[in-house]
RNA sequence: GCCCGCGUAGCUCAGUUGGAUAGAGCAUCGGAUUUCUACUCCGAGGGUCAGGGGUUCGAAUCCUCUCGCGGGCACCA
């Protein structure tokens, strides 16, 4: 159901190649066979050139032959193509080919021209939703959120990149007891504003000292006049201020990370538009609700279990293991119950395609949310999930541990303190989001190749330090008005040269790539490779001064090497910018 | 007990959705190097891809079982 992205203005090297052993199975005479087996894909060894193929040991069943011999009838055919530079046949029956480096210049050229936009998708209309962070708003942002919001954020950046109309929102949970928790915590900060003796913190409230302020905002507000209320007069008219205070405080905290979201949706507002009832009622139209009892839970029982009859959710129609109440004991709506309406407004705002990103304590969600967006869209949107796995935070080489209870974890404005926002994004992003991940304080903010946000970031800025020399040496060149695209890319001969531009080509396949499978984490580890082959060429030119992209006495050299240098930093401006992450021009 | 995820070099992890002799960074070992364009460079060793079975020309990748780790498991949000 995802579709692929379109690439109409990107030539696939892979695509381009399958259609050409295509058309010499054809040419063969074969043109009824289906090829669509057939693969053309980089050799995991770069012995084997640039491209290899299983064409022949794909069709020599239906051809009768053996594979070697059908693979040789191939490669001679694709030898007498001009980009091609050797073919061999290998192994059981691949056919390798080396593709001549004109064909490499050439394309680069294309690179060369288009800069950032390189390998860019065309628009297309589809929108799709990307649902993160929705952290409950008791209280500021701290580290157990921060994967989860910059994984999200990049995520859809990345979606933005392949040509989705990508729409950020923020579920707000602001309908449950917690806010009432809240509220009464936020009572007790208020009393002690107003010079109450409050003591500690009873447990089962949130302790932090965030609320204080929007305890003498109360204080100010109503002087001691709430104090003279019962409860139910004085939650209401608290419940509102101190929501209102939090979510102001995760703005500000999600603003340190450069996260801005284009909608939050709140769940009261379910509850109180009929929402939650007017999708119960269509669901019961649809025969998805039904009232029944389900097992007890395998395992440890709840003391309070008890068995009952519920109003329950076909959950197991549409691929969940057991089926959701929807109703509580109390009578009220349980918060899946409100879920799905959320993902059904989500369906009827037109979002058929939908990503929630989650935390690792929400892995058991997955098949019920995804059976929710199928039931109500009857099979018309998908919900993709995201599970983003716990960050373990190192300092010292030691795991820094936090409480909840206490109320003392390390908070987003903390870290950000203390490192910033370019070393959490990217090595927030350096990791399979389903893989934990270890967070060392002190490494991202080393200068040195231990640390890949550096060593991708001064990849960048030494493009420009190159850019700088280059002005002062060479006589009339100036980055900002110097035309790249008149140079003679043919002149790039050596082996290095090459690989790096071949590593720069390959950019639009990882990225589309990563967008295709929602794994922006592709970026991250193109661009600290993409790096390290721009590092090396550099060092070369160090034992090697032939190679040096600025060559004293030939001009024209240094122009065709300066333009590939300058295409390193399109490369890794379009990365970074996909992580969210800033593209210095200098690091001192 | 059930569901989901994970298990790859001493450590931390990639592995382009089924390709050939499984990669990178740290660490280890061996060399080079002192200002040249900017925060060192080059090389080497290191593997039962947790384990067994299966699918096929071909498996770290797909199926199945076992073991280990993490998370979750009516009515909380």
């Amino acid at each position: 159901m995802w579709l692929r992205p379109n690439r109409k203005n990107f030539m696939d090297i892979f695509v381009h190649f399958k259609s050409i052993i295509v058309n010499i199975i054809a040419d063969m005479g074969h043109g009824d066979l289906d090829c669509t087996r057939i693969n053309t894909e980089p050799p995991r060894d770069k012995a084997h050139g640039d491209i290899a193929t299983n064409a022949a040991m794909v069709l020599c069943k239906p051809l009768g032959m053996k594979p070697r011999d059908l693979a040789v009838k191939i490669a001679d055919a694709l030898a007498e193509n001009p980009d091609v530079a050797a073919v061999d046949v290998a192994g059981p029956g691949f056919i390798n080919i080396k593709v001549a480096n004109g064909f490499w210049t050439t394309r680069f050229a294309q690179l060369v021209a288009e800069k950032e936009l390189f390998g860019r998708p065309e628009k297309h209309n589809r929108k799709l939703m990307v649902e993160f962070v929705s952290a409950n708003p008791t209280g500021p942002v701290h580290i157990g959120h921060v994967r989860g919001t910059v994984f999200g954020d990049s995520l859809s950046s990345l979606l933005e990149w392949s040509g989705y109309d990508v729409y950020r929102e923020y579920y707000v949970n602001d309908a449950g007891g917690q806010v009432i928790t809240l509220a009464r915590s936020a009572y007790l900060r208020y009393c002690e504003a107003l010079g109450d003796d409050i003591g500690a913190i009873p447990e089962g409230l949130y302790p932090g000292e965030y609320l204080k302020p929007v305890g003498q905002e109360l204080a100010k507000k109503y002087g001691d006049k709430l104090k003279n209320l019962d409860e139910a007069e004085w939650l209401p008219l608290i419940k509102d201020i101190v929501m209102a205070s939090m979510m102001m405080i995760i703005k500000d905290d999600l603003a340190l990370l450069d996260v801005k979201f284009d909608n939050y949706f709140s769940e009261r507002k379910l509850h109180e538009d009929g929402a939650i009832e007017k999708t119960l009622a269509d669901m019961r139209q649809r025969g998805l609700v039904y009232e029944g009892s389900l097992p007890p839970p395998k395992g440890q029982l709840p003391d309070d279990y008890e068995e009952r009859e519920q109003t329950l959710f076909k959950a197991t129609e549409w691929g969940d293991d057991i089926d959701r109440p929807l109703i509580k004991s109390d009578g009220s709506y349980t918060y899946f119950a409100a879920d799905i309406a959320y993902h059904r407004d989500k369906y009827l705002r037109g979002f058929k395609e939908q990503i929630d990103v989650l935390g690792a304590d929400h892995g058991g969600y997955v098949k019920r949310l995804k059976a929710v967006v199928r039931a109500v869209s009857n099979d018309e949107a998908e919900l993709d999930v995201k599970i983003c796995q716990i960050v373990k935070l190192l300092k010292n080489g030691e795991v820094q541990t936090m409480s909840k209870r206490s109320g003392n974890f390390i908070t987003l404005s903390e870290l950000h303190a203390a490192v910033g926002k370019d070393p959490i994004r990217f090595m927030m992003l350096y990791r399979k989001n389903e893989a934990p991940l270890d967070f060392d304080y002190d490494k991202v903010t080393q200068k040195s190749r231990e640390n890949p946000v550096f060593y991708v970031q001064y990849a960048h800025a030494r493009v420009y330090s190159i850019m700088r020399q280059a002005k002062s040496v060479l006589a009339g060149f100036d980055v900002e008005t110097f035309d790249f695209t008149k140079v003679d890319l043919s002149l790039l001969q050596d082996e290095a040269e090459i690989n790096l531009m071949k590593t720069l080509l390959n950019w639009p396949k990882v990225a589309t790539g990563a967008a295709e499978f929602h794994e922006p984490h592709r970026i991250s580890f193109y661009l600290y490779d993409l790096a390290s082959h721009f590092h090396g060429l550099w060092n070369k030119g160090k034992e090697m001064p032939q190679l040096r992209f600025i060559v004293d006495d030939n001009l024209e050299l240094s122009h065709s090497r300066l333009a590939m240098v300058r295409s390193v930093a399109y490369i890794i401006k379009a990365g970074l910018d996909i992580l969210g992450v800033d593209a210095p021009h200098e690091m001192r």
